[in-house]
Order: structure tokens, then sequence, then C-alpha cells
DNA sequence: TTTAATGTGTACGACATCGCACACATTAAC
DNA sequence: GTTAATGTGTGCGATGTCGTACACATTAAA
């Protein structure tokens, strides 16, 4: 198998390894592309791959026993669908699967689990996503809990805008209505109110982010506390690839 | 240090492990105890102990901008508090706090690191407790989404009771509203309704819980999904003092 | 025993969301 | 260009919780 450039690669915790490391995983890997609504990984079978996010994002979904899906957390370039292989976890507790099109490597369990016996920075930084993602999660508890529909949806619009580095996304209110666990006719009623500030735009299944700032002015703290302990793991700029350098796009 | 017996600790974590391995762990511990509402750990703040609860529960609360907490997570016996520093954190993304008298043992971060060296088998367990609580908080966040009061309370008190150990719980409603993130008076009307079922009776601050199978019944299916995850990892009774002994206690 | 502090039950208008229904707008397919 | 499929806006009664207030019951303190 040719070697890929480290450099090439988008995912954060792969790019952030030492070059000995990657060239531990590299062999490893298997790109796959990820199409719409492609599940990874199902809600109490076994984990059989990890998958490092290059492109687009993936909900974390838990399902209750109604059938209802409710998404408690989004994964994109900054981490891994799979990643409490590492905590020892052997069947998924919940159903991870592509919101968009995108792009990932893919490795088996086994062929991690032996990597990481001899890439100690690839298990630490594992294990502090983990954390983080960990965060995010507690964050999104409180969040449903407490905030109205109006803050979720702008808080929800921008971590998605965050990972797939696009001010355009392709996304129904109906798929929103899902991740969030509300009806659709109320996500017809938020989003209308932020495309009547200017904020967002709808248009059929496609969504553009007119007004970053004003998103964020309309979102609960709840982006802003995540955001902060992502950039304690990756940095000043977490979702940005990682290729790409600069300041994160602004719109 | 006068040397503990291992089979007098409660704490489900320590009590499995290796007798080599306690040793290591043993002249480390510092016996507390833990009185209503005192906090372990502050939100932001740099943990500097690990808590192996032995008696009581501890709430994990997330605190929201405006000042209102609100319960990711319960930890009993079967856990510990702070456990996040083996993934690498370094701060307490939340406030952890006893909501009943209890008692622990406390071990500071670097001794726990150090001995974790040593004890592949505490370094896994811990891994994967972290991982069960992990999945608690992600049930939690879609709870709180999709269940009304009357499930999320019954929730509640089979979790504080499986940690408590005893059918009578010195509880206020106002605490539990706290917990739950609603007001007081809404907990009034759904612990009501549990009462006039014959579930549980209510006496200023003293909550007893009368029929637990009732209880059961009333919540919402989370709480069997978490406790599935626990005995997944503790086995049948994970919430049971482990040096009791015989089946959890029924009501 | 009296008094104060604490804890509980209840009331009521306001509000967000539910659950459902239907019309309309836009895009894709033929 | 016509038609079907998909996506969006809106309406309306029902429900759960909010926010606030107050009366009452029980326990603890003086």
């Amino acid at each position: 198998m040719p070697h890929r450039l480290q450099k090439s690669v988008r995912n954060r915790i792969l790019a952030a390894l030492p070059a000995a490391e990657f060239a531990l995983i590299d062999g490893k890997l298997h790109r796959v592309e990820l199409s719409l609504g492609e599940s990874l990984h199902r809600a109490g079978e076994p984990i059989e791959s990890v998958f490092f996010v290059e492109s687009g994002f993936i909900s974390v979904l838990t399902m209750l026993s109604d059938g209802a899906p409710l998404e408690i957390g989004l994964i994109g370039a900054e981490g891994a669908a799979g990643a409490s292989v590492i905590l020892g976890a052997t069947n998924s507790y919940s159903e991870t699967m592509c919101q968009t099109g995108g792009g990932a490597y893919r490795i088996g369990v086994a062929a991690l689990k032996d990597v990481i016996l001899h890439a100690p920075r690839l298990r630490d930084l594992l294990l502090r996503y983990t954390h983080v993602f960990h965060v995010q999660v507690a964050q999104t508890a409180a969040c449903n809990a407490h905030h109205d529909l109006g803050q979720r949806l702008a808080r929800w619009l921008l971590a998605a805008h965050d990972r797939s580095g696009v001010a355009q996304l392709s996304l129904t209110q109906d798929l929103i209505a899902v991740m969030l666990g509300v009806r659709r006719s109320t996500v017809s009623i938020a989003a209308g109110t932020l495309q009547k500030a200017g904020v967002i735009r709808y248009q059929h299944g496609r969504i553009t982010i007119l007004d970053r700032v004003g998103l964020e002015d309309a979102a609960c703290e709840c982006y802003e506390s995540v955001a902060t302990e992502y950039r304690a793991l990756f940095g000043e700029h977490p979702f940005e690839s990682a290729s790409e350098g600069g300041p994160a796009p602004r719109i």
C-alpha cells in the first residue's frame, strides 16, 4: 500500500501524530466514502471499526424504545467515531450515522488496539478526545433540559457549520427535527425566526448561513462551552482541516 | 498506615482489584466522610483528588451560565468521582457534590496515576467505568428531551435508591427540582401522583419508597438501559455493596 | 409551648411544544 | 412543460411546564 502524506490528512487526531506513530497506523487505514444516511455503528452491536473523519460530519444518536432517535453529539474531522473501544467498550451504545456526504479513514478495532500498544501519543489523543466528546454530551443533556428550540437550533447549526466547513448545508427541516427531537413544524418556526433576522436562508433542503456572528448570538452558551473544550485539545481552530492553515472560515 | 481489609471495602472498583493491585493503592487511600451538600470538584477547577465512593451518592452537575445547575449523572459505590483524570483531563468540566451523607476513599491524582502504571486492572476498570458513566450521561441527554417529569422523577428515585441502598431517603422536593432542572412545584405534582399511587411516601424531607416495582413501571426505559450497562461491567448487582453478598435489597 | 424555619400542596395565567392537518412552494422526473 | 415528489409555512386545540404566589403542615428552636 502506498504511503499517504501525513500533511494531506485532514483529521486532527491523525494529523497531530508524530511521524513515527503515523507510519505505524498509516498502512492499516482504509479510506472510505460516506454517503448521506449511512450507518457506521448500530446501537447494541459490536464495534468493528473506528472511523477517523476526514470530511462531513457524523451524528451520534441514542435510540429510545419508542423508536425515536435523538442526537447526543456530532463528530467531524476533529474526532473519531467508535473511539469508545479504547475505554474497553465492545459494543456501541449508540447509532452513528453520516448526515452529509463525507470521507473517513477506517481501521479495524483489533488493528487499532495493536497500533496503540506502540503509539502512546495516539492513545493519549484518543483518550482526551473521548473526554471532550463526553463533555459535549453532558452539555447537551443540560441544554436539552433548559434551552428552547431557537437556541438549540442555532447551536446545532454552528456545530454543523464548524464541522462541515461550508456555509451552505444540505439539510432538511425534517432531518434537523429528528436530530433535535422535536416536530418538523417546530423547526420551521424557529428557522423562520432566524431567517427573518437575516441570519440564515432556507431553500428546500439547502440552508445557507448568512451571518455567523448573528447565529452565535442566537445560540445558547452551550456552543461556546463545548468549543472551548475542543480548543483546549486541538488549539485555536479545532474544527479546521489541519492541512489548510489560516483562521477558520468566517462568513 | 494500617492495612485495610479489601473485603471490607464497599466500592466496586476497589473491591474488584486483584490483591496485589489493592495492596499498591491501599496505602494511598484516605478515608473521608462526606457531608450533605459538600462539593468534591468545582466546575473549571483542577481535579486534585479522585473519590472512590463507599456510601451515599454523588451528583455530577453541569453549571449553566444563568447559574442554574443541572444534574447529568449520579455516582455511588459502583464508581469514582473525578475519574476523568485517567482520560487526561486536568480540570473538572462539572461540579460534583454529595447529596447525602456518605463516605469515600480519596486519593491524590498524582498518586493515582503513579499506581496505575503498575495496576493494569485498576486502569481498565476505571476506563470501563468512565465509559459506562458516559452512557448514563448520553441516556440522560435523550431522557431530558423526550420524557416527562413523572418518568424522570421515577427514574431518578430508582437511581438514588440503588446507590444509597436504603428505602428511606432524606431528600426535599427542592433538591430534586434542582437536580432535574424543574420547578419545585412541578416536582410536588409528580411526586403527588406517585404518592397517590402508593409507590412512595413523602414526609417533610423524607421520602420512602414503598413499591419498588411500581416505581420501575412509572419510570422511562432510561433507567433500565443504564442499569444494563452497569450490570455488564459489575455483574448482576452493580450497586450493591460488594461486602454484603446476596441479592440487592428489595422493598 | 410557643414561635420560627422549613417543606409541601395548590392555584392560575403565560408560554413552548405537541400532534395533527393542510395548503403552498420548489425541485426533480418524465 | 407537465406531473409527481419533496420540502416548507401555518393553523389550532391539547398538554406540560414555567413563573409566581400563597396557604398549610411539619419539624426544629427558643
